[in-house]
DNA sequence: TACCAGGTGGAGT
DNA sequence: ACTCCACATGGT
């Protein structure tokens, strides 16, 4: 079965989220840097996808804060409503279970984003995007993975050899000289992806394995790999293994516990602890709300 | 021009 | 164990 335009939008059903959903949160989910495959278009619809899915995404234009979804041509738009749900529904998650009552500024994040919530992103995917992560801005980041996708991964539909990209697999990026990885864009970044690649095709099923791993056995395998250290390991963890006691420490989060916290001149080992402490099971979640909060108070870059 | 970007790894104290 | 700093690239 397919069909030779965009799917008419459609709900999608059965997605945990507060009522109403805003245009700002569902952005952040898209767009706040826990994936770089997502784009806004005209008229707040968003345009990406991962692994072999592709999709747009909108707020339905009823006001109803409904998610609406189309699904792209030659695509099955049931099949892709199912992905949709496990990639936007995340790891079960609560919220309320977040020490907001004791922690005011967390409350405020919570109170500004509401429904922020973590992806499940492919694990071999997160990997890839925040080992190119590392001193680059998020729309940098974007345009690596574009170029990275563009000449090194499958085309979607292999009748639409100008259409989407899926971004290259681990196996893909093994046969990828250095050169050409770094005339995408990575700079020093590269050297760490062909290692990866490498050890990756030496090992085969080492990537599974990891994902499969309890937290503190998969992050040390992870800090195995080279460009990959306390931060990246986390986030992979938390983005592409659903993990929510990682908690990834980056300079916005420094700030935040800088200006929010009091934690001046700490150090990010030693935040990780705080934050591990302090937000508990589901740091990462905590994470990501001091996250948005610090970025959009920066004035959204 | 200098500084920063969802950091990491190696060298030198 | 802690502190510096090179590492590529592009934006402000």
């Amino acid at each position: 079965m397919s069909f030779p335009v965009w799917s008419p939008w459609s709900s999608l059903p059965a997605l945990p989220r507060p009522r109403p959903l805003t245009a700002a949160v569902l952005c952040e989910w898209l767009d706040g840097g826990q994936s770089f495959r997502w784009n806004r278009m005209l008229d707040g619809v968003f345009e990406g996808g991962w692994s072999t899915h592709q999709a747009r995404l909108r707020l339905a234009p009823d006001g109803s804060g409904e998610v609406e979804f189309s699904a792209p041509p030659h695509a099955d738009p049931a099949a892709t409503a199912l992905a949709l749900r496990d990639y936007l529904a995340g790891p079960s998650a609560d919220e309320d279970a977040l020490p907001w009552r004791s922690d005011a500024h967390l409350a405020a994040c919570l109170d500004a984003w509401p429904g922020l919530r973590i992806l499940r992103q492919p694990f071999g995917e997160t990997l890839l995007g925040f080992v190119c992560s590392a001193t680059k801005q998020i729309v940098q980041i974007k345009r690596m993975l574009e170029l990275l996708a563009a000449r090194h991964g499958r085309p979607v539909s292999p009748s639409a050899p100008d259409g989407w990209h899926r971004l290259p697999t681990w196996d893909e990026l093994a046969s990828v000289p250095e050169p050409q990885l770094r005339a995408c864009g990575l700079g020093f970044r590269a050297r760490h992806v062909a290692g990866i690649a490498r050890r990756l095709a030496s090992e085969p099923g080492w990537l599974d394995t990891t994902e499969l791993a309890p937290y503190p056995e998969a992050k040390a395998r992870l800090l195995e790999l080279p460009g990959v250290g306390e931060k990246v390991a986390d986030c992979v963890l938390l983005f592409g293994a659903g993990r929510l006691e990682a908690f990834p420490v980056d300079t916005w989060i420094v700030k935040a516990m800088e200006r929010r916290y009091g934690l001046d001149g700490w150090k990010p080992a030693q935040i990780a602890q705080f934050g591990r402490v302090h937000f508990g099971p589901q740091a990462g979640l905590a994470q990501q709300y001091l996250f948005a909060f610090e970025r959009a108070a920066a004035g959204r870059r």
